[in-house]
DNA sequence: CACAAAAAAGATATAAATGTCTTAAAACGG
DNA sequence: CCGTTTTAAGACATTTATATCTTTTTTGTG
């Protein structure tokens, strides 16, 4: 109900790139079979992050998808943008237009307080960071199997 | 993107019933104007609130819905489980099965916390509580203008 | 009983999200 | 220059969410 399986497949697929780390490029496919995710879905995915310049792309034998060096302290929260836009930090929570003190729906100062928090969390921790902590193990990517480095 | 369509009208028409408040039956017809929400989704919506058990219904001249008696001090969160389930408060924020420490996801920590946020925001007050408030004045319930009692 | 009001239920239509398949373009290696 | 690997792009299929329309059942009123 949260997000969109659009993007927690991209949410999972960037984390498991943070958790590769270091400058080369990895094969959607390779992605896809690591995460059990559609091919075919995902590469749309990455399709949108590369025209949001989140990662870096390239054809041909041993290329495949990045993160962009230059945005290396990008967060959840912009892959969220990336993909969805900005609704869920900015919209009203009972889909009523122009969310703002001027006329406040019943939930508004509840909403705004919670919207505040959900953005902090998306936005605090950097991929880097995630990636980090996705290597010295005990967390997953996918349904079963803790998170491995991609071997080859 | 948080929420679908039917939580969203359905929780503006629960709110405008707890703004009736008393033991009048409301037409379904009646709130669908009142809204400007689509009178058969609406009707949809409130023959789930009703299996809930949380609004009462009635047919025929004077008939329509209302608030239950005896569950008067439910809460936002009581209508997004009863049209959506619990999911946004129980589920892995990548959509991964079994979210729980044992195998938690790189956001698991962080999300677990901000979800009972959440729960904690829907949950924390009563529709009765909304509702006074909304006849104390300045919100709103639909695009334009402030929440007003339905004449007649 | 006849009629109108209203919810309940069912059928259908439309739009959006998700998923799959095919072709094209870029890059590399012989 | 040819074949392979890969992303990019487009076409299509399926499923789910949203919306509308029609029929049935219940209830009250005259
Ligand atoms: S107006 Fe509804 S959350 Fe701001
Ligand atoms: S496992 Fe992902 S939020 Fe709990």
């Amino acid at each position: 109900m949260l997000l969109s399986k659009t993007s927690e497949y991209g949410i999972r697929a960037m984390l498991h790139l943070a958790g590769v780390g270091g400058d080369v490029y990895l094969p959607v496919k390779r992605i896809s079979k690591d995460l059990d995710i559609s091919f075919h879905f995902l590469t749309k995915i990455f399709q949108q992050l590369t025209r949001a310049e989140l990662v870096d792309s390239y054809r041909g034998p041993n290329g495949g998808v990045r993160l962009r060096c230059e945005a290396r302290s990008i967060a959840v929260k912009d892959i969220l943008v990336a993909l969805e836009g900005d609704d869920l930090f900015t919209k009203c929570v009972l889909g009523l237009p122009e969310c703002g003190e001027g006329h406040p729906c019943p939930l508004h100062e509840h909403w705004a307080r919670s919207r505040m928090q959900i953005e902090t969390m998306f936005g605090g921790k950097s991929l880097i960071d995630l990636g980090a902590e996705l290597r010295s193990g005990g967390f997953r990517l996918r349904a079963t199997g803790e998170w491995t480095e991609p071997t080859k």
